[in-house]
DNA sequence: GAGTGGTCTAGACCACTTA
DNA sequence: AAGTGGTCTAGACCACTCC
């Protein structure tokens, strides 16, 4: 009984083969297609699912006529990759290591919130689980997660979900699925308080990112603004034309 | 003889209807796959693209076993969305006109540069086209784009080139197809000349987006840094999950 | 049970590149 | 002419949601 591929094994089998040069020949150019379906004895369909994410994530590319080709990208140390980014940035990255240094966590009415969703409006006396957290990169400070929740649907949020992944912690224990994220990029000025984590003078500036996630079911369940530190951090994405 | 329907126009088509509010219902559900497909006339596949392709870039999302529902997003007034995203940043949006009020070129070795593509070297001799272009949205300073080309692919770029779009200008002039960015998304201090343009003083920061772009076939053509007015740049990105 | 989207197969033809 | 990726069809079965 030979193994049975589905669409998420052979992306990782491929992206391992590659990772350890038993796939491409030296110059970087994979099998044919058609000689990949028979090595893995799959549909014409399942493989180009499967080569299709690996280009859209910018590790192949794929030249009509000629044939599909490694895309040897830069080195990621210390840059976000948006296509593998989770709820606001909870993976721990190769061998780095996140972690929470302090979180606060309260009630507030809508009234009092000082940035909104984009496409949603809430009436004054809304209330949100406010939660801010404070996060380090290798015990140096690198940034702060600002969050909105509406508790309508998370609930109550323990104190130790605080300081680990809130992604982890809403699919887990409370059986939420985050469907898709907008997300809005900008570069603002700190507050006092968040330079000081910073180390920072007040008015320098910071990479940020607002997040407004929704349920799989098109609910908004949170949105959610992460002040970055400036010096650190680095947004990668790999943008596909011609599509 | 009925319409023939490829890919692209359903998508487009979907998006029209969607827009004109023909298709979905009161509640901003769309018929199902197997009515769109019996309406359009095409195979499920083809369907799925298309509604893949809405998606993808945040104007509909789908339940499995529910149906498929239109996503009203943010206004994007002001806002660059990445997945629209031309060469640097080279569409006229929606109603908002930009121009190049000045742009300077001339040739420098690769040692006199001072930002570099994430994951190619060259050698200090080697030649490149350097081009700077200060741009305006609605009249008000915008953007910088400080950008190198590789002479042996591009060959000379004319005067009247540096003030449109050079996206087009390659494509159309010299036939050359771009086919996938790598982008870098940073924040940075701005040095004098550049905080002038924007009325700002130096040192205040700037939203940077540094670009290597690459042709159709994988060679590296371009990489380039725009940094944008802090004051008006956002980034907009909708990330699907569970895929 | 009926209806929905998600996955996958087998096969065809087209457009492009290379020789 | 042969080989490559790009597009598209017809059909099957699965997983999930709703009634």
């Amino acid at each position: 009984m030979q193994k049975q591929w589905d669409i998420d094994s052979l992306t990782a089998d491929i992206v391992k083969r590659i990772k350890k040069q038993t796939l491409a020949d030296k110059n970087g150019k994979l099998p044919s297609e058609r000689k990949l379906m028979a090595y893995y004895n799959v549909s014409r369909y399942a493989l180009r699912q499967a080569l299709g994410k690996l280009s859209k994530n910018g590790y192949i590319y794929q030249i009509q006529g000629r044939g599909s080709y490694i895309h040897e990208h830069h080195d990621q140390t210390n840059s976000i990759n948006q296509s593998d980014l989770g709820f606001t940035e909870d993976l721990a990255r190769e061998g780095k290591s996140i972690q929470t240094v302090s979180a606060f966590q309260r009630i507030v009415p809508f009234s009092e919130i000082d940035f909104s969703p984009g496409n949603q409006q809430f009436s004054d006396d809304q209330l949100f689980v406010e939660i801010e957290r404070f996060r380090t990169l290798e015990n140096k400070p690198y940034l702060v997660e600002h969050s909105y929740y509406l508790p309508e649907i998370v609930g109550e949020i323990s104190e130790e979900a605080m300081y680990g992944s809130m992604f982890d912690y809403l699919s887990k224990e409370k059986g939420l699925t985050v469907g898709f994220i907008d997300k809005f990029i900008r570069c603002e000025l700190l507050t006092e308080s968040y330079a000081t984590f910073f180390h920072l003078e007040t008015n320098m500036p910071s990479l940020t990112v607002r997040d407004d996630s929704y349920l799989r079911e098109g609910e908004l369940v949170a949105f959610s603004k992460v002040y970055y530190d400036y010096r650190d951090a680095t947004l990668f994405m790999h943008k596909k034309l011609l599509e």
